[in-house]
DNA sequence: GTGCTGACACAGG
DNA sequence: ACCTGTGCCAGCA
């Protein structure tokens, strides 16, 4: 499904990741699904753009693992939440167990 | 129109 | 568990 409208199509993915509880995270496609329009790489995008207003942190890709960039300054949020590690221990890759972590929002919008 | 790129996802090896 | 290749959706040169 194309996005018809852009503002809302971010407004509805930002909504989506402030509803993350703490100490949970979703998808990028997980995301994608529930807003109903574009695709992960849409998700991305505005994350991109407006990631700096959300808890950019608690948006993972599919299999626990984070982009090179941010897994450094999620550590410690991780720490601090509790948000379920994959391996109990994090040596030096920061993974998160999607088994346990993942968060499914109630409703779309 | 053609091609490249990206905070992605999935299948193969 | 790790690395590679292909598919996707949308934006931009």
């Amino acid at each position: 499904m194309p996005i018809d409208d852009v503002e809302a199509y971010v407004e509805s993915v930002l909504r989506v990741v402030e509803s993350i509880p703490t100490g949970r995270v979703m998808a990028y496609g997980a995301i994608a699904a529930i807003v109903g329009e574009g695709g992960p790489r849409q998700v991305g995008k505005v994350m991109a753009d407006y990631g700096g207003a959300v808890p950019w942190w608690r948006v993972v890709r599919a299999d626990g693992t984070l982009p090179d960039s941010h897994r450094h300054r999620a550590r410690e949020r991780y720490l601090a939440e509790g948000t379920p590690l994959a391996g109990d221990r994090i040596g030096g890759d920061l993974r998160i167990d999607m088994r346990r972590a993942a968060w499914e929002p109630a409703a779309t919008a």
